[in-house]
DNA sequence: TCTGGGGTCCTAGGACCC
DNA sequence: TCTGGGGTCCTAGGACCC
């Protein structure tokens, strides 16, 4: 028996949300964010905005375009009644963002009838309840059922009958398919091909080397609906991080100072928040030179032990830029930091008291991480208390570099 | 107009071990 | 002494996704 996966996909997640909480924004072109869009309505869209774009840019091309702020916390809330309903026709549910999710109904068919109807009584549901448009793809397989929800937007329903897989995929472009950049788009053009049934129909061997093993073998699988991943429920991200953009400036010591303390301090209070720790430190610089496109280097250091503490990762941090801003000393301005902390494993608050932990890794034997640990601990609690902003460490909350406010930073997450 | 932020996975070379 | 193969881990970079 084929499986039924289902592919649910708010529309325009954001953008939906501020018409939702704002009648007087419903059928206008609206773009949520602030200097960039992060979402556009279908009535933005249709003047050729979209997410990613400079705010500037998407004016300009939809001169009535209103701009509005984010509802942060209401975007999780609503995002997660939605879930909910997905939870009232299988356990087996795969949330991969903030806004859509796979299902495997195939165990509930016998329950509620099979995926069309469940399909269109999710879409039913999350309308009635939550008031959000929500489009559904049905098939046999998880990266089809995505193609179909990606086929039924806005506000759509796209079934794909068992049997006529292929003949559904054959006609669709190639960019359609998960996985299928502007990159690999451009490469497969180069090669005449634009439909899913040429990359089908092309040598699988020539693939592979024009696109690499795994993503030439996988593009050859996708093309003729081979596709044996199952709905996995759950899963924590492998890794934590935080960038900021702050647009050309020196790179000075107080300035790499003062935005690493920030990334550090909101990667560490999140691992810590998540009981979890990470032995590999990896920082991103975005070098910025007039006249030339940007461009970024990344540095990373392993450690035998897995850390987690605000000033140890800082200070490791801090090592790493200026490793790489060592190794090009002809740039002197960048535009762009990040930390991001991975190999990430359990590190339970009960064990944070134990010495044999809190050992500073850079310093092993120091005394210093202990001491570490418990600062961190107190500034949480207080956090905890009192909101993120009561306290923190001097430098790091009273800097002026905070080109985006963290309301903004946090509709990423999750 | 190269703009924001948070992620995943793959590749390729080198070190190291058996 | 040289040769071979396989596996794992680390590092750097890149494509892609939301």
């Amino acid at each position: 028996m084929p499986l039924t996966i289902l592919h649910a996909d708010l529309d325009a997640f954001y953008a939906s949300v501020e018409q939702l909480l704002d009648p007087s924004l419903r059928g206008l072109p609206i773009a949520v964010g602030g200097g960039v869009v992060l979402a556009a309505s279908y009535e933005a869209k249709r003047f050729g905005v979209s997410s990613g774009m400079p705010a500037a840019r998407a004016r300009q091309l939809c001169p009535g375009l209103r701009v509005v702020g984010g509802h942060v916390r209401e975007y999780q809330r609503l995002a997660d009644l939605v879930m909910a309903v997905f939870d009232e026709f299988t356990p087996h549910v795969q949330r991969i963002s903030i806004d859509e999710a796979f299902l495997d109904v195939s165990g509930s068919i016998h329950l509620f009838g099979d995926g069309a109807t469940i399909g269109t009584e999710i879409r039913s549901r999350v309308r009635s309840r939550v008031g959000l448009p929500i489009s559904v793809g049905v098939a046999s397989t998880k990266h089809l059922a995505k193609v179909a929800s990606q086929v039924a937007k806005p506000d759509g329903l796209v079934v794909v009958p068992h049997g006529h897989e292929r003949a559904f995929l054959e006609p669709l472009p190639v960019g359609l398919l998960w996985g299928v950049g502007p990159v690999t788009e451009a490469k497969l053009a180069g090669r005449g091909i634009y439909t899913i049934g040429q990359m089908a129909a092309a040598d699988h061997g020539m693939l592979r080397s024009l696109l690499g093993e795994a993503v030439g073998t996988k593009m050859a699988d996708l093309a003729v609906n081979r596709d044996h991943r199952s709905v996995r429920p759950g899963g924590r991200s492998s890794s934590v991080g935080a960038q900021s953009g702050f647009g050309r400036s020196t790179a000075t010591a107080q300035l790499i100072r003062a935005v690493l303390g920030h990334l550090a301090d909101r990667v560490s209070s999140r691992l810590r928040a998540s009981e979890r720790a990470g032995r590999t430190v990896t920082v991103r610089v975005r070098f910025a030179r007039a006249g030339r496109a940007s461009r970024s280097v990344t540095r990373s250091h392993t450690l035998d032990d897995a850390v987690s503490t605000t000033l140890t990762i800082t200070e490791i941090a801090e090592r790493l830029v200026g490793v790489a801003l060592a190794d090009h000393p002809d740039e002197t301005e960048i535009s762009l930091l990040a930390i991001s902390v991975s190999n990430l494993r359990p590190q339970p608050a009960l064990q944070l008291e134990l010495p044999v932990v809190c050992d500073d890794p850079l310093r092993p034997g120091s005394p210093v991480g202990a001491a570490r640990w418990a600062v961190d601990r107190s500034i949480d609690a207080v956090r905890l208390k009192f909101g993120r902003t009561a306290v923190g460490y001097a430098g790091v909350a009273l800097s002026p570099y905070h080109s985006v406010p963290d309301e903004f930073r946090e509709l990423a997450e999750h």
